[in-house]
RNA sequence: GGGCGAUUAGCUCAGUGGGAGAGCGCCCGCCUCACACGCGGGAGGUCGUUGGUUCAAGUCCAACAUCGCCCACCA
């Protein structure tokens, strides 16, 4: 009772739900009781999800924020379900990322990396790493996050660089990865090369260059160019085979303008007749397709554009001069000379480094590659099989796709923050052996030379993000959280990652584990900015879900997020969060009515009255919708299903009809009423959980069940659906509607107490059913009700016709034939229609017969409407 | 150039073969003893266009239009 988050002041007291306090409360309680951490037991089933683990240089964004909510809900669900429920956290080192952000810090202080010299530069990593790569794990705190925080890993501690190590060597022993000297995508600004998926193409305004080149023996030929700064390393032109106006050139030689060097004038059908001139110059050092025609023609390769995106000594007169000012001093002077022939507009797509949108500079290097053609067959198949889902299901053929087509992954990186290949080289001019190996050697295997020197490169960054699934749990050690939680169940994740990451993963599990690294594959949608453009800082279109938690708190940040996580991209709306925010607090006014009406009972199911029986129905139809639809990751549907549930009908027909026992004097229907109403809470409770962590463990706390991620998640019941009562309820509520549409349609002054009589159609005192909800349509339509027999003098005329209820008053006698002659045209056009339709023979005979039943039941109905209205226009005319 | 997706109420989105839904916004009435972050009532849509399939189409097919995303060695 010293505590003051609860008791029955506490309930009085706290008419709004106030997530502040109550979250940072249950997240440290949450924290010091360890309650997320999962351990291997045999005795139970293992549920684990790996969280794609965000950059040490992250921060919380709204594409996280969705994801976490995603993961936290399977993870808080499958817990509840009684699962062993693992969620496994970390970080990811993000070699490029954390070396730019790094080295920006040491800018500041007027530092480069070169001062400090490489150990040094590392040793400054890891300390930032330790003072800011936390942010991110804090953050997803504040979110509520039931991460297992205690096995938190990070893909560059040292059981994971082990890991790493030994996947190098082995697939370089199996020979898959092997150093190479190939055209690569180098991003000058970050001095590296990278992969094919690091880089980004954007449509920039350029030109295209028409530059005249003569041929030895006269004549000339013109070629047209994007980067004419590239002709600096140009070794040939190429023509299509086919193409009759360059044929007598063919064989000859081409004079550079500008450098006078010597080329020679090929045929090669990869080159376009109808583009340009139809003659490209070819650069084999600086261009894909020129590097793999220099190839067939055995052509030279001029390196012109350095590593820092300079022109080289080859370049001559413009080396030195960075790219851009290369280019135009060649198109100046190529003016000057009168060698360009014109200079058109042209819009083109540039190549771009992903992670600092410098334009790429294709050029050749010695990198290592890993082989992707016996690592994609197999994990193609897991997906075309069928063993590995996507959802949605379109993104499993995406996948199948890009395999498809993969090429050789360019795995090497010349930056110093990431895993160093195990790689030495032996420094003996005559030996010079490349040692791959898992331990450093101490002298030469082959020369037993000692003088070695290691590769300086380091990896990918995705090469050690691949192997996150099992590297987490252990591996390389066959530990016994790698046997119990290893495969995982689902990978939750966003599109943009599934080349990247995913595919990663599913080739490394399979040739390291022999298993697919989990069985899911859930990507969600992305959440763009309000105005259907990508949220992004530098744009100013990101929203903060810190702030969103600040100002709504985290469940309805929670709450709002899943609504937006279909499998359509959407535009973000506060109003969703605003949305789940009314939902928190109207479940926490709920609970207090509820613990406040019912204090001293116990919480017991009951079946004696027709309410009880029909709220316990709803609420296992909810059941069983919600855990449908969480079964195939449809979260907005189990969110959408829960409020209605709650606020519809939960809230506004059980509670207000409850109300009526539990104010009322008979104390054996207060106490039946009080112990199911607490009842109906709790499970209510525990189904919304998993969504709404905090505001339903401040509840249970109140009747003393909290932590609720150790109770167990409601229970399916067929016995619990119970049709009649849902029949009998949803009359009376038929009967409350109708009576409170008349009261607004005649306004009605709201303290103006109405009467009505029920009367059966028939006579067949169908309308007795309703005898004991008086009391609840007098608190619920302020209506007095008498039934057959006893109408009071000035009772309004009520009928019941088919179990439905209408309204009709001696309020304005023209007035309510004037509405009722209405309602009955209405109602005439209903039967007509649904006579021809009834008599059309190609519907019944091919229809499916409970459609065709459906269509009687309502003509059935409108057939009753028309008759009683007609009757009531009668009676009125005749009075 | 190839592929994928979207187009439903003023706004943001559900709805995938049997008589159009939600939240917000809007209009009317209510501080009714859980909640005004609330309660009750209401208005508002020829479901992008044009064809087709079907007894029946927002829902399936085709074409078109517009917007978005991904992939591609777009000189």
């Amino acid at each position: 009772m010293s505590d003051p988050s609860s008791g029955t002041d506490y309930l009085q007291q706290t008419t709004r739900f106030e997530p502040a306090a109550v979250e940072a409360r249950w997240m440290r309680h949450w924290l010091d009781e360890h309650l997320f951490h999962a351990e291997p037991d045999a005795e139970r089933e293992p549920y684990s999800i790996v969280i794609p683990p965000p950059n040490i240089t992250g921060v919380l964004h709204m594409g996280h924020a969705l994801n976490d909510s995603i993961q936290d809900a399977l993870t808080r669900y499958h817990r509840m379900l009684g699962e062993n429920a693992c969620w496994l956290v970390g970080t990811d080192h993000a070699g490029i990322a954390t070396q730019n952000v790094v080295e920006k810090m040491l800018r500041k202080q007027g530092l480069t990396k070169e001062d400090l010299g490489r150990e040094e530069f590392v040793k400054r990593v890891w300390e930032w790493r330790d003072e800011y790569g936390g942010t991110i794990i804090q953050q997803l705190k504040r979110l509520g996050c039931a991460c297992d925080y205690d096995r938190e890993r990070f893909t560059f501690d040292e059981g994971y660089a082990r890991a790493v190590t030994k996947v190098f060597v082995a697939l370089h022993e199996k020979g898959y990865i092997a150093k190479g000297s190939y055209l690569v995508n180098w991003c000058p600004r970050c001095g590296t090369a990278i992969s094919d998926l690091e880089v980004a193409y954007r449509e920039m305004p350029g030109t295209l260059n028409y530059v005249r080149y003569e041929v030895q023996g006269g004549g000339s030929v013109t070629v047209a160019t994007t980067r004419p700064e590239t002709m600096l390393g140009d070794t040939a032109i190429a023509v299509h085979p086919g193409d009759e106006r360059y044929t007598d050139i063919v064989g000859r030689t081409a004079i550079l303008p500008l450098l006078g060097r010597e080329l020679k004038i090929v045929a090669d059908d990869r080159v376009d007749p109808e583009f340009g001139t139809g003659a490209l110059k070819i650069t084999p050092a600086h261009d894909l397709t020129d590097f793999d025609i220099g190839r067939t023609h055995g052509l030279d390769s001029v390196q012109a554009i350095g590593q820092d995106g300079r022109i080289t000594a080859a370049g001559g007169p413009y080396a030195g001069l960075e790219v851009e000012e290369a280019a135009e001093r060649v198109v100046a002077d190529l003016r000057a000379l009168g060698a360009l022939e014109k200079v058109e507009d042209y819009a083109h797509s540039v190549a771009t480094c992903d992670r600092c949108s410098t334009p790429i500079e294709p050029l050749i290097s010695e990198q290592w590659f890993m082989d992707m053609d016996e690592l994609k067959k197999p994990a193609t198949d897991v997906v075309r099989d069928g063993k590995v889902t996507f959802t949605p299901e379109r993104w499993g053929r995406v996948y199948i796709d890009w395999m498809d087509n993969l090429r050789p992954w360019c795995i090497s990186r010349q930056l110093w923050w990431g895993h160093q290949l195990p790689v030495w080289y032996c420094e003996d001019a005559a030996c010079r052996e490349t040692i791959v190996a898992e331990v450093a050697p101490t002298e030469c295997p082959a020369c037993g030379g000692a003088a070695l020197r290691r590769e300086t490169d380091v990896l990918d960054t995705w090469f050690s993000s691949a192997l996150w699934p099992f590297a987490t749990f252990g591996w390389p050690d066959e530990t016994a959280d790698l046997a119990y939680f290893y495969p995982t169940n689902v990978l939750s994740t966003a599109r943009d990652i599934i080349f990247l990451w995913v595919a990663r993963m599913v080739m490394m599990g399979l040739e390291f584990r022999g298993e697919i690294p989990f069985d899911d594959v859930y990507i969600h949608s992305v959440i763009q900015a309000s105005d259907g453009r990508r949220m992004s800082k530098s744009t100013g279109t990101g929203i903060d879900p810190l702030e969103m938690i600040d100002k709504h708190g985290a469940d309805a940040t929670r709450f709002g997020l899943l609504l937006m996580s279909s499998a359509q991209d959407v535009r973000f709306s506060e109003e969703k969060i605003v949305m789940g925010r009314g939902f928190a607090n109207k479940l926490w006014n709920a609970a207090r009515f509820v613990l406040l009406g019912s204090e001293g009972y116990a919480a017991e199911r009951s079946e004696a009255d027709q309410v009880d029986r029909w709220i316990a129905s709803r609420f296992q139809r909810c059941l069983v919708t919600v855990e449908e639809a969480v079964a195939v990751y449809d979260f907005t549907a189990a969110v959408d299903t829960l409020y209605h549930f709650v606020w519809d009908e939960f809230c506004d027909w059980y509670l207000e009809l409850v109300k009526v026992r539990l104010y009322g004097d008979d104390e054996a229907q207060k106490a039946q009423a009080a112990g199911h109403a607490r009842w109906m809470l709790d499970q209510i409770v525990r189904l919304l959980h998993p969504f709404l962590p905090f505001v339903t463990e401040e509840i249970a706390a109140q009747y003393g069940v909290a932590p609720l991620l150790r109770q167990q998640h409601p229970q399916r019941d067929a016995t619990q659906i119970a049709p009649e009562a849902e029949a009998t309820i949803g009359d009376l509520q038929a009967a409350v509607d109708a009576l409170r549409r008349f009261r607004a349609e005649a306004e009605l002054p709201p303290g103006k107490v109405l009467n009505a009589v029920f009367v059966s159609e028939g006579g067949a005192g169908a309308a007795g059913r309703y005898v004991p909800y008086a009391g609840a349509i007098r608190g619920l339509a302020k209506t007095e009700v008498a039934f057959e027999g006893d109408p009071p003098a000035d009772a309004t005329v009520v009928l019941v016709p088919g179990g439905r209820l209408d309204v009709a008053a001696a309020v304005d006698k023209a007035e309510e034939i004037a509405r009722l002659a209405q309602q009955l045209a209405k109602a005439e056009d209903e039967v007509e229609r649904g006579q021809a339709k009834l008599a059309n023979e190609k519907f019944v005979g091919r229809a499916p017969e409970a459609v065709v039943a459906k269509e009687r039941e309502k003509l059935a109905g409108h057939i009753a409407d028309r008759d009683g209205l007609a009757g009531r226009l009668a009676q009125l005319h005749e009075a």
